[in-house]
Parts: structure tokens; sequence; C-alpha cells
RNA sequence: GCCUCAGUAGCUCAGACUGGUAGAGCAUCUGAUUUGUAAUCAGACGGCCGGGGGUUCGAAUCCCUCCUGGGGCUCCA
């Protein structure tokens, strides 16, 4: 019997028989309640049953790191689709991996409600309770297409994923058998704190034109507590929802009469929008942006010069028949920016071009996709497009990352990251032009990027149909993922349109490279995101109600008029409430629509000239926070220092 | 577009499973009250129960269909 050395971090070596199993080596170092899943052996994740034949390095996979969340999800799937071939023997399992916060599992069976989801997870639970040895077998090819010849997606995951010639692991839990590499957790007790959320289906490898199947998403973490933090963190996201916000605030409708995606500002929203126009105006003149307007339709021929009718149609809406042709809504502003680019003889001396536009675009998004304001179809945006040589692309890139930077400053942003979106070459025909373009153009932007030294991720697949990009993704409050700002490098447009200007030389130079960026992504969809990321309650600056009066009685009618036009005289929004409504009342009718601050006057206010401020707004952690006896006019230069400011934080009461 | 859940007063929601005269709170309006920091009292107004069709003596309720909204359809053994 030969002895191991076995290298168990802190501890030191052990030595141990070879042929020990490591679930056997993590027990006998760090006990029965290490709270690990798995093993780490010389770096390669391992099941607990995995034997150790030589010296080797083990460490622990605890149930609630990154790595062991992932084992319990996967496992935690097995477990689902255990549950699910019990219950509806016809059902076949196809993928079932982890993903962020759980897991889902995809079957091809006939589809199912919530009220199944219950009884899945009853079964599941049976199954915890008997506690199943999840045991891995090695089996050659032979056996393996033998054993799931009845399922052909397992089949086809052999396909292309294994081949013929090899064999591979299968993971064996009571009456169930999953192909799988895993690894898993030892027994299905670990799975405990899981929870099935939804249902919904998906195509066999996202492709529509193969089968349908139900997906069932579940979470799962190692300790209740954390299947608890989750639930907390959705139920608090469900607060920030601006949809429930906006409708508080009254900061946008949608009716059907109008359409759907077709979202109408309403005055407090429509303010909001106008302040975000306004600083994005004097940001970009201060960058030396040119603005125009364009219309919002144009003729077929455009479109087609642009490349958006053979690769862009399905998001455009129909097309409209006029006695002179066949025109489109406009999805984009940037063929008529390269119309206004030609519209005169352009000079190096003009490079590089910066056209601006605020408008609105509209796009046929998906009905399914449409969501409030994040997703729709009516598109307000300050776009611009930037003509420039290849030299010129650095520093216009540099330029906007750090527009992007200077803005998310103001709004306050600190969780995004920059992304670089890249084609998939094995996707051509969603593109347009040549290959060489797109690989020479991306390594440009990496080189950019990483020449500007910020950190940035890869993503393929994820490019325009024009060029690659650079993405600003931002984390929502629910830990999804989404695209804010964006900056675009197009090589296509100087062919389509013939751009070109006149260099140095006198040569016609057709060399035109075009950014498209828009760092405040939509409109709609930048509301959306200010209002999840504030809960509603936002700064000074865009708050549609930035002071809200309340009068202690109706005696102070008069002097709540003068605080009035006080503050109307230096350009506040301001709305004042003398009904005959208790003090207590009208402070909680207020706070709904979450106005920046609340001025409380009663009779010593009147008397000495002066307000009581309070900050009071739905969701706002400093609530009930005041400061009395400030003088009146004190007040009205402090508020607006504030709003010309652009001030994050209320200010106008010291934090206490 | 596809799957799933939902739609009742301006808002938040009961009633539906088991068919029998549509309910509550808030908001609004009218009185009373004149208030000191998260709900003063009383009364009134307010509904094609999302639309259409069906079953039934009778439908908010059961069935079909359409519309609108939420969630999902990106994560690859």
């Amino acid at each position: 019997m030969s002895m191991i050395a076995v290298n168990v971090g802190v501890e030191g070596h052990h030595e141990y028989v070879s042929g020990i199993s490591v679930g056997e080596v993590i027990l006998n170092v760090h006990g029965k309640k290490s709270g690990a899943v798995a093993a780490l052996v010389d770096g390669i994740e391992r099941d607990f049953s995995f034997t150790l034949q030589d010296d080797c390095k083990v460490e622990p996979i605890l149930g609630d790191s990154k790595a062991g969340l992932y084992i319990l999800r996967h496992s935690c799937a097995h477990l689902l689709a255990q549950a699910v071939v019990e219950l509806y023997p016809d059902a076949k399992p196809t993928i079932g991996p982890p993903i962020d916060h759980g897991f889902y599992y995809d079957f091809y069976m006939d589809p199912i409600g919530e009220d199944d989801l219950r009884t899945i997870e009853k079964k599941m639970n049976e199954h915890i309770r008997a506690n199943h040895k999840i045991i891995r077998e090695e089996l050659d090819n032979k056996s393996l297409r033998e054993m799931f010849r009845d399922n052909k997606f397992k089949i086809e995951i052999m396909d292309e994923k294994i081949g013929y010639d090899v064999g591979s692991s299968v993971y064996r839990q009571g009456d169930f058998v999953d192909l799988c590499r895993g690894p898993h957790v030892p027994t299905t007790k670990h799975l405990m704190w899981f929870k099935l959320t939804s249902t919904s289906t998906a195509y066999w490898k996202a492709d529509n034109k193969r089968e349908s199947l139900v997906r069932i998403y579940g979470m799962c973490y190692a300790t209740k507590e954390g299947l608890k933090e989750r639930q907390r963190q959705i139920e608090e996201a469900g607060k920030r929802d601006h949809k429930k916000i906006g409708k508080e605030m009254e900061l946008y409708m949608i009716d059907e009469m109008i359409g759907k995606g077709l979202p109408v500002w309403l005055p407090n929203g429509e303010i909001i929008k106008s302040e975000i126009e306004n600083y994005a105006i004097e940001t970009e003149e201060s960058y030396g942006y040119q603005r125009v307007t364009t219309p919002v339709l144009a003729k077929q021929q455009l479109f087609e010069c642009s490349g958006h009718l053979p690769h862009y149609a399905d998001s455009m809406y129909p097309p409209m028949e006029m006695d002179d042709g066949t025109y489109y809504l406009k999805a984009m502003n940037c063929p008529m920016h390269h119309l206004v680019f030609n519209n005169k003889k352009r000079s190096y001396r003009d490079l590089p071009l910066r056209i601006a536009e605020y408008g609105t675009v509209y796009r046929n998004e998906l009905s399914g996709t449409l969501s409030g304001l994040l997703r729709v179809r009516m598109l307000s945006m300050n776009d611009a497009h930037i003509y420039c040589t290849l030299d010129q692309v650095a520093k216009e890139v540099r330029a906007n990352v750090q527009m992007v930077n200077d803005y998310y400053q103001t709004f306050g942003f600190e969780n995004f990251h920059l992304r670089l979106s890249l084609w998939d070459p094995k996707k051509t025909e969603k593109y347009i032009d040549q290959s060489e373009n797109w690989e020479t153009t991306q390594n440009h932007l990496r080189e950019i990027l990483k020449d500007i030294g910020v950190p940035f991720v890869e993503a393929v697949g994820e490019a325009a149909f024009y060029g690659p990009k650079i993405d600003i993704q931002f984390t929502t409050a629910l830990g999804r993922e989404e695209s804010m700002s964006t900056i675009q490098l197009d090589f296509a447009a100087k062919d389509r349109f013939g751009l070109s200007y006149k260099d140095e030389n006198g040569k016609e130079n057709g060399e035109v490279f075009v950014i498209h960026r828009a760092p405040l992504s939509t409109h709609e969809r930048f509301v959306a995101f200010l209002t999840e990321h504030w809960v509603g309650c936002f700064p000074t600056w865009l708050s549609p109600i930035q002071v809200q009066v309340i009068t202690i009685s109706e005696k102070q009618s008069e002097y709540a008029e003068k605080v009035r036009l006080s503050l109307e005289r230096a350009g506040v929004r301001v709305s004042v409430d003398d009904s005959d409504a208790t003090i207590g009342k009208k402070i909680r009718m207020h706070r709904k629509m979450r106005p920046a601050y609340m001025l409380i006057l009663g009779e010593d206010e009147e008397n000495n000239q002066t307000v009581s401020i309070r900050i009071d707004r739905k969701g706002d952690p400093r609530n009930g926070e005041q400061c009395k006896d400030v003088p009146l006019e004190q007040f009205v230069a402090d508020i607006f220092a504030e709003i010309t400011n652009r001030q994050k934080e209320l200010s106008l009461i010291p934090k206490s």
C-alpha cells in the first residue's frame, strides 16, 4: 500500500493511502461542517468521489463561493430534471446550465404553468429528503449512445461535443441519469435552498427554426440566508421599478390608442428629459458638435444605400406607398447625416466633422420585448456622427470615452464597465462588407482601448451590422447587464455614400471613417435607468418638482405666494399646497411625487421671513431630515446654486 | 412573433375555485375644521368587471377568441 503526500493549503502536507477519495481528505482536514461541495485537485474541479493516486494539492470549493454556487446550481438543474422526467415521462431533458443567479433546464415537452412548478418543487424536495448519492460513471462512446438513444438532443450534443471516438461521464442519482462532465455536489441534500422561479420557452440552440423547448428557471443557494438575500434583492428591485415609480410620479403614459412601445412623455417626465437634453447640448457644444434636424421618414433608396434594408429591415416599420415612391420611418439618423456631410465639398480642414441631432427614430422592436420605457419603439436621443480620418479615430474615441465619464460622474453611475463588441465571423450574413475590414477595425479599436488604459471585456456577436462597437455596460438593481452608451466605428459608410474630402495634397480622399455614438442611450431608456438608480428621488436639478411648499394653515397663503414668486424668479420649479388639510396629511400626500425639498410655512416662518426645509420623498433614506429658520433669501440663493451646479446630493440640509 | 401569468372605480386591491342585484381603502368633489412635520370628521361622485362571441333562465365568475400589460425566449453537456 503506497502513501501519497497531499498539500492541503495552510494546514501543510498530510499523508494518505493512495486511492483515497478527495471527499475523505476534505472531511479529515476541514471536518463535517466545512461547507465544501466539491474540491479543487491541482487546480481542477473534481467531485468528492475523485480518487487521489499521486502527490497533489487539494482545496475545498465552498458552497457559497462563486465556483461552489455554480456547482450547486448545476446540480440543482439535474435535480429539477430528475423530478420533471418522473412527473412527465415523455419529457426529454436537453441542457441545464447554471446561470448568474440560478439555473435553468430546457425540456422537450408540452408547455406547463406556474402551478406545475409547485408540483415539481414538491417532487424535488422528496428527492432531497431521500438524500440520493450523486454518482459519477465513466462510459465509452458506444454505451453512452446506447444509454441516451431515446433522446435525440443528447445524441446531438454528443455528435457536436464528444464525437465518436471517446466516451464521457454521466451522473446518476436514484433512478435518474444525465450526460454531464460535472462536477457535482456529493448528495442531493446540499440542494435544500432552492426555488423554481418561472417557466418560459426557448428554442433548441436559440434557433427559431428548431424545436421549441420548455425552459424552467430556478435559483439555488448554499444557505437559507443566501436564498433569502436574493429574494430580498428581487423585492428591493421591485420597489425601484421605473414603471411603478413612473406612474406614481406621472412621468409617462402608454395608451393602447396610440400603440404599444410608444410612450407619451407627461409634463413631469418631459422636464427630466429636457434637463438631460439641455445638459447634453451644453456638453456637446463644448466638445465641438454642430446640431442639425432631419425628417423622421425618407425614401426607400436612402435605406437601400445605407444597408438598412438588406440588414435591418425587420427592425424597421413597414413601408408607406406615396405617389412619388416608397417611404420608411427612420430607424437611425446616420444615413441622413451622411447626406449632410455630402451636401458640400469637404476639405481636410473640416475634419473631424461632428454632426449631432436631438430627435426621435422609430424601430419595430418585437412586441414581446417591449417594457415600459426600457424597451420602446420610439427612441429619442442625443445622437451624433463624427466624420474623420483613420488617424483621427483614436482621438475622437478617447474624447467620447471621456465624455461618457463626464456624464456618468454627474449622474452618479458607478456600476459600469466597457465592452468591445465584435462581429461573429460564423454569421457573416448578419453584417455588411468584407472580413478584412472587420478584423482591422476591431484591432484598431482594441488598440485604442488598450492605449487609453481602461479595463474592458470583449463580446463576440454583439457588433452593429456596419461595424464593431465600444459599449458601456450598466448593471441594474436586479444584477442584470444592459447597454447604456455606445461608440461605434463604421468603415462601410464611406463606400456606400461616397464620402470623401480634399486632403492636404489636393487629392480627393475617400478614407472617411464614421463614428456613431450615443453616450446617454435613448432618453426613454436613460430616464428608466435614472429612475431605478435613484428610486425616483432625483437630484434637485432633475426633479420635476424642486420645491413643494406646504402651509400650516390657510393663514399663510399669502406668504406662500411670496415664497413661490421668489423661487420662480430664480427659475426654480415650485408647487404650493395651501389647502386646509393637516400638515401631516399634506406631507404624506406629496412624498409620492418626490419633490427635492418640502418647505413648511407657518406663523413663525411668516413673521421672520424664513422657511423650514424638510426632505420627505418615497424611498429616500434621508426622509424626515429638516432644517428650521432658514432665511428665505438664503434658501433661494442656495437652491439656485445647487441646481446650477447639477449637484448630486441634496445639500441644503447638512447630512446628519 | 413564440411560451407563460395577469387585466374589476383615477390608484392599490377584494369578489372568481363552488354562476344569483359589483365591494373596500386612497384620490376627487361638498360641508365642517384652521391645523407645527408620515392619514381630522361627515357626506357625495365614481365601474360596458379589457373587447367580442359562446354555454346558461341568469356570467366579473365557466368556455372560445382577440387586445393590452408583466415575466421569459442572451448564458450551452
